[in-house]
DNA sequence: TGACGAACTTGATTTAGATCAAGTTTTTTC
DNA sequence: GAAAAAACTTGATCTAAATCAAGTTCGTCA
């Protein structure tokens, strides 16, 4: 577990996108409670409503969907990202998500009456909402070019060289998924990649 | 072309995100300007910075990436979208992306620097943009989980169920590269459709 | 209006990656 | 710490869609 309360990492990431005066931080700040989930419990399950918003300060989170009982990991959540499932937190409806821990995870969140209220009562939270989902936005557009556009064996290389520590933390079966391929397709690029 | 004009349009969809004041309007609507793109002409080209963000009033625009060559539809606007390179308008970098007009179309355009001064000077533009971002972010999140979890055959149903008009201003080769499908697969897939 | 190029169709062949199947290794649990 | 379960590997086969290759139709503009 990191030494560094969960409450100054999310501070240091809330300003990298928004400066919040004191007043306004120490308001902010108290509407988040810590939270520990423990290795496999789930933080939300597909047919509920989101009711929080999460930022991850230690361990590992994987957001999935089931489809036709087939389990496709859509993204992993770790050290200073957010999480959820936004779509059905913004919206206040029932979500296709599940989202579960993958160690034990120290999380603070914050509901979402709590979260309108603050981006009524703060321009700077608003902005820092604004900007937060343009990132997010941007980031997602990459990966589905990026999705369109290589084959199996170069998305792997190319999350292997942008993200290696995941390889380490998510099993096979999951990061395959997350790759669009199969466990099996996934074992062989592997082998043929170590035999380089 | 459309009776109404543009900047109504434009205050239309606008309010349905956030309220804005008689005044913030005014200050807010005279930084847009209108311009015509012709059919065929681009809005950007990849290897520039976007210096505008677009409200698409009448017409169609598309958006593609080239990739080796190939050239891949990643989206397209028309009534009451927004248009631009997005990711390099927010970080005033080099963009990737072209976007060119498929017929005459009429917009509205902001630029820059405006638009940030607008962001600051109102809260109600900053929500506008949090909602925006928000609406646009969960919209490309759920198409990501479409293109994961359809085959071809599945992809074009939806579209055309979802968008049938579509079919008739886009080309097929167009529509191919967007649905991730060789232009072959498309007409074989909508020979397959008749015949039902 | 006619002719050139682009868009589309249709068929034959190839291929990346899925599926199926049978191990082996690692992890969990009692 | 043994047994059961889950994760991973490896090989054989299958398949959806790509690629290659000719056509045919459509649109544009001289």
């Amino acid at each position: 577990m990191k030494v560094e309360s969960a409450y100054i990492h999310l501070k240091s990431i809330v300003s990298k996108l928004s400066q919040l005066s004191t007043d306004e931080w120490n308001d902010f700040e108290s509407k988040w409670e810590e939270v520990v989930i423990s290795k496999n419990d789930f933080i939300i399950k597909a047919g509920q409503v989101e009711r929080y918003f999460y930022f991850v300060h230690d361990g590992m989170l994987r957001a999935f969907v089931l489809n036709d009982g087939a389990d496709i990991s859509v993204g992993f959540s770790y050290n200073g990202d957010f999480s959820g499932a936004y779509d059905s937190f913004l919206e206040q409806s029932v979500t296709d998500w599940n989202i579960q821990a993958l160690s034990d995870t120290s999380v603070l969140r914050i509901n979402y009456s709590d979260m309108m209220a603050m981006f009524d009562r703060y321009k700077s939270v608003e902005r820092w909402g604004r900007i937060f989902n343009a990132n997010i936005l941007v980031g997602i557009g990459r990966r589905q070019v990026e999705v369109r556009n290589y084959s199996a064996e170069d998305r792997f290389d190319r999350l292997f060289k942008q993200s290696p520590h995941i390889f380490q933390l998510v099993s096979q079966k999951h990061l395959a998924s997350y790759l669009g391929m199969t466990p099996e397709t996934l074992s062989r690029l592997r082998r043929l990649k170590m035999n380089n």
